[in-house]
This record gives C-alpha cells, sequence and structure tokens, in this order.
DNA sequence: CTCCAGCGCTCGCCTGATACGAGCGCCAGT
DNA sequence: ACTGGCGCTCGTATCAGGCGAGCGCTGGAG
C-alpha cells in the first residue's frame, strides 16, 4: 500500500528522533499513562505545546508507529506506546522529580526498624502502599556464618534450640531427644559451640567437628548435631526469599484486570516465586533503579507489566533489592524515585543495626 | 395471579419438608455444586432416581422456591439454592464420607512441625491446597507467660535480646542503649530475670519489678525494662492473627470472578483481616465443625461466599480456628472432613510440642 | 388423590443489521 | 513545510428477531 509513503520524510533516515518527535512521543505517553485511553491527533496537538494541526502530528505519528515506538490497538484509534516506545521514554524522556521531604520522612517512618523480617515486610508493604501497586522485596542474603546457640529445656526429651546467625537473624526449632537431658549438659555443649566455633561458617564447623566428635560423650555429639542440622536449615531454608505485599492492588488496575488470564498467570508467577527471585536477583547485580518493561524481563506473565528495582545494601555490598510490579502504563517519574528512596532507606536501616 | 394455586398440595402445611421434597433439594443441590449451572425439572427427574416426570417436580420445585429454599435467577432459567436451601443442605442432608487413611497421611505430612509459625502456616497452606479455595488459620492466643530470656552482645551499643514465652516461643529484637555493656553484666542481668520471674506473665513482673527496680544498678535496670517491653510487644504483638493462604484460587473461581468489584471487596476484607478475625473467633466458642453460609457471616463481602470452621486446641483449650473460605456451591462433603481433620492435626501436633 | 403429558408463555441469549463516531491516510492547496 | 478536507476503516452502541430452555397450568388418566 503505502510502501513508497515513508520517503516524504527526512527524519526517519537516522534512527535517531528530532527533537519534535522526541517531544509528541514524550506527550503520548505521559498523557497515554494519565488517561489510559489511546491518544489522538488531535489530542496531541492540544497537549504537545507545539501548535501543529493534527494533520501534521499525524506524519510524526506514522513515523513513529513505523520506528515501533508506538501502535494502534485497533485501524481507527489513537495510537498507544510499545515496550519500545516505554524503554525510549523512560531512557530519555523521562523527567524524574525527587520525592519531597516530607513524603521521605513519611516514607522512614513506616518503616518498622526492630528487625530483619519485619523491616524487609515493611518496606514490602510500603512500596505498595506509596506506588498502589505490588510491592516486592528479596530478603537479605545470609551471611551464613555461626553466632551463638542455646540450648532451653522444654521437658524431658524436648529442647529448644535457639540458633543465632552472625547477621544477627535468630533461628528457633524444637529438637527432641533420645535421652533427657539436665540443664547443665545442655549449657556445657552450648558453651562448647559457643566458645569454639562462633565466627565460622556451618560447614566449617562440620568439617572440623568431624573428627572431635568422637572424643565428645555421645549425647552431647547429638546436640551438636541438631544444631548443625538447624544451622544448614537456617542457611538454606531463610536464605533468599521474595516478599511480596499488595498484590491485591493490581486487581483493581482495569489493564490488567480485564484479562482474567492474564491475571491468574500473574498471581501464579507470585506465588511460584522462584522464576521472580531470578528476575530480581538478576537486577541486583547493576547499580541504582533498573526497569524491565513489558516483556523484556523473559516473563511472559510480565507481558503487560512492568518491574522498576533497586538494589540495596548492607554495608556497602548489595544483598537484595527492592521493587515494584506493575501495569507497563504506570507513573515511573513517582514510582522510580520511591523505589530508590526506598532501597536507600532500607540499607541504612540495615547497615546501622 | 396464583394466589390460591398453593393450596393443592398438603406438603407446605407443615414447614417441614416431606422426604421426596428433601430428596428433591439434596439432588438439586448436588447437581448445581457439580455443574454450576442453574437446574432444571428435566435434570432433576433424570438425577433424582425418583421416576417422576418433570412436570410433577416441578411442582415440588414450586413448594421449595416458596418456601425460599431454591430461586431462579431468571424467568426460564433452572433453579439455584438460596442460602437457607444450602444451610439445610448441610445441616440435614449433607452425607460427608471421613477422607480414607491415604489422604489423612498425606495432610499431616504436609504440617510442618518444627516450629509453630511453620505448623500454622502449612496448615493453611494445605487448606488452600486440598480444597483449592482459600486456607485461613488464627494463630494460637498466647499463654503470655515469661520462660526465659538472653542477652547477646553484637557491638558496643546493641543487644540482640531474646525472649523465649512460656508456649515455647521465641521473640527477638535489637536494642540500642546508652551504655556499653560488657558480656558478664548481660548475662547477669539475664540470670536475675531467668530465675526469679520464670513462669510469671509479663504483667506480674512489671508489678514486682516496680520495687526492686531501685536496688538494682541503673544500668542493668535499663536492660530489664527493654525486656519487658519486648515482652508485652510479643504478647500483643504476636497477640491473635489470620494467616491465609492460597486466596489466589478464588481469582479462578468463576461464580467470584465474575464481579470483580466483588472480587475486590473480597481481597479487601482478607488485608483488614480484623472482621475476619472476628468472624473466626466467633466460631471458635462453638466445637465441632461450622459453617457460615453467604450472608450468615455478617460480612457482606462474604455474600456469595462460604466459610467452614474448626477450633484447635492445645492441652484440651480452644486455642484458635482453622477454616476455608469458598463460593457459596462448594463441595461440602469433601471441605468440611478437611477442615475437621486438620483442626484434629493441628491440635495434636501443637499438643505435643 | 396422585401423577403426568401437553400447551402456551416468559425471558435470557445469540445473531445480524444499522447507525455513529473517532481517528487515520492521503492529497491538494497554500 | 504545514494544513484543511475528504474518504475510509473499524470498534462500539443499539435494536429487532429468532431460538430455546424452563416454567405454570390444566385437563385427563390411573
Amino acid at each position: 500500500m503505502n510502501f513508497m509513503s515513508h520517503e516524504h520524510h527526512n527524519t526517519h533516515a537516522s534512527s535517531t528522533l528530532n527533537d519534535r518527535a522526541q517531544l509528541l512521543l514524550k506527550t503520548l505517553v505521559e498523557r497515554y499513562i494519565a488517561d489510559g485511553q489511546p491518544v489522538g491527533s488531535r489530542a496531541l496537538s492540544k497537549f504537545s505545546g507545539l501548535d501543529l494541526s493534527p494533520a501534521s502530528i499525524r506524519n510524526v505519528m506514522a513515523d513513529l508507529e513505523e520506528m515501533g515506538f508506538i501502535a494502534s490497538p485497533h485501524t481507527s484509534a489513537g495510537r498507544i506506546p510499545t515496550a519500545r516506545g516505554y524503554r525510549f521514554f523512560v531512557d530519555t524522556l523521562l523527567t524524574v522529580k525527587p520525592l519531597d521531604r516530607l513524603e521521605i520522612n513519611q516514607l522512614e517512618g513506616q518503616l518498622q526498624v526492630d528487625n530483619t523480617q519485619k523491616l524487609v515486610a515493611s518496606a514490602s508493604h510500603v512500596l505498595s502502599d506509596l506506588t498502589h501497586f505490588a510491592g516486592v522485596v528479596v530478603t537479605p542474603r545470609r551471611s551464613s556464618g555461626f553466632r551463638h546457640v542455646e540450648f532451653l529445656r522444654l521437658a524431658d526429651k524436648r529442647i529448644l534450640l535457639i540458633l543465632v546467625t552472625a547477621d544477627g537473624d535468630v533461628q528457633n526449632r524444637i529438637i527432641h531427644t533420645e535421652k533427657a537431658y539436665s540443664p547443665s549438659e545442655l549449657t556445657e555443649a552450648a558453651n562448647f559451640l559457643n566458645q569454639n566455633f562462633a565466627g565460622c561458617t556451618f560447614e566449617d564447623i562440620r568439617r572440623r567437628i568431624q573428627n572431635e566428635l568422637r572424643q565428645l560423650r555421645e549425647d552431647v555429639a547429638q546436640l551438636m548435631a541438631a544444631a548443625l542440622n538447624a544451622g544448614d536449615q537456617a542457611v538454606s531454608d531463610g536464605a533468599e526469599d521474595v516478599v511480596i505485599s499488595g498484590e491485591i492492588n493490581l486487581l483493581g488496575i482495569d489493564d490488567l484486570s480485564s484479562n482474567m488470564g492474564k491475571l491468574r498467570d500473574l498471581f501464579n508467577l507470585f506465588e511460584r516465586r522462584t522464576s521472580l527471585l531470578q528476575l530480581l536477583d538478576q537486577s541486583s547485580r547493576a547499580q541504582g533503579v533498573q526497569i524491565f518493561i513489558g516483556g523484556e524481563a523473559g516473563l511472559q506473565p510480565l507481558d503487560e507489566c512492568s518491574v522498576v528495582t533497586a538494589p540495596y545494601e548492607v554495608d556497602g555490598k548489595v544483598v537484595g533489592t527492592v521493587g515494584v510490579i506493575g501495569p507497563t502504563r504506570m507513573a515511573y517519574e513517582r514510582v522510580i524515585p520511591i523505589v530508590d528512596i526506598t532501597a536507600k532507606l532500607l540499607s541504612s536501616a540495615l547497615t546501622q543495626r
């Protein structure tokens, strides 16, 4: 049909957009994010501030469509940004306004600092609350070192094992034993472990204890073994998990809730966790805010979603990722600083612990 | 119109249903639960086993409708059970088949026994998994007694406080202090608390310590206060909460997911928790399985839902509730024993800890 | 008295037709 | 280079008509 029609504009010779096209793309994306309606040439001519007629704008829009930045959902509707359009938008057109002091303080106030678990949970909650999308936080990687153990006698043959890891996290479990231990035996066993192995990794301990084990009394050895098992599990178990909150918000997003099937795929993704974790881990290698738009994440349940992430650190070392999952059509200029600040606040909260 | 037409049947003179009506109601409910389609007179005549013609059945159905057990969604469709119909069904018509041994074992295997929190979480998960609805568990009421405390020095002025309550639950938090404590000071303070107050409630301790407090060294007193605060919070904080899992399953239920608005109300209810908790608490006063159908719960987000609950116990005392939330149209004869058994398994798992 | 076959009726749903309007592409004129 | 205008494409809304499921009722049979 129009196989020659695209000769009459010089802009498309280079794959880079001229200023006019950029401005129009920018306002188109902004309008679409605001309204959720396909944006027509008339609307663009009104809102671009460029004082061009709709007809002229249509030419530019045709070019933009040809280059894959925008698309028509159907023949006679306005245009909406494609994933590539959003990408260009966030990369070069977006102007983020930083949060004002008040919001930051408010955000900081909502973080519950008294406990790593709570801290992470509240961070996720804050993210979902402020953005009205789903907040995700990957729990901090454990340093997996041993710090302290305590055996507490509950009943004759039931002992409460309390284990403190190097990063100050507490694990506890109940162990059933063959024999009834006396409190002094328990203290003795705990002391032995605490004095000899504080600071080691659990693998280290396991290796070193292999040799000394037969020099110990049989029953004490059993306690040790239990402690080591608990330690192993503490490492692998709480190893790396992703906390999601505010998924419910996504039910309200009409972009998503129109496709019931899509929506369920999305929630299944949340439940499986593992592929999501992979994605978030990947983002923790970069520094600063990172954005996955639509299929860029490589997960098709996220087709119509964007993921905005930022790594957070403890003592200068990246240990996890925070992020927001929402529809591709989200207010990036608001979400980006929110994620950014949350990561920073989380970092500092974890570092000063 | 038919203001006299209901004279020609003697059944409705008494509000109790005759055998035929009961059987028809039973098969109607069963058919509807199985198919999800309004049940017509022809279908009933086929499945009831009564060898009656559709026409005769229509008479009975008319009576049933008049008494409020069934209703037509519109003029020319079959009938569906009303809330009252379901109620009568579960009260007097339902025949529950107990789970077979295999299923019970499988269910038992899925409970993670090593920790109260995990146990509760896995119970909720099991419920949602087996029923494909949402599983809920109210966490066990704490006995709120003090058993053991431990102060662990993390850094100069940061101390990890580990608190064990009477029921063997472990709470931990990090406290920041004015002064740098030595390990021996910490041990001393812990010993003082452990030896003098084990078994008391936190209020007791607070009262008794008021007097002795000024006899203690100032800095030790500070530690005590921190421990007491943590204890108070442990009691109120983890006091009573409801764990929900498998909400996602409800997305797949077409009865619910047709009304997007309803669905969101439902999920909001889940998130607010408090009114749900009230409902579940209420059910913990009864014993055995209890069922709330539709509006019976008094919460209109649950309009089209049923809640099947059963209390669970520790040492013969009810401490919480397990349950399933699903559409009114659920396979009660399966859900009821599942909830029942789960409550029993949870009871025994908690008792033998 | 009980039951049943049949008739007419009511509606919900599906289908096809029509009208409308938004938005685009193209072109000719400035 | 820009713009006004024309024709075209489609999606949506509205409406009418046909279909079919299911019901209520009634008259007749056992």
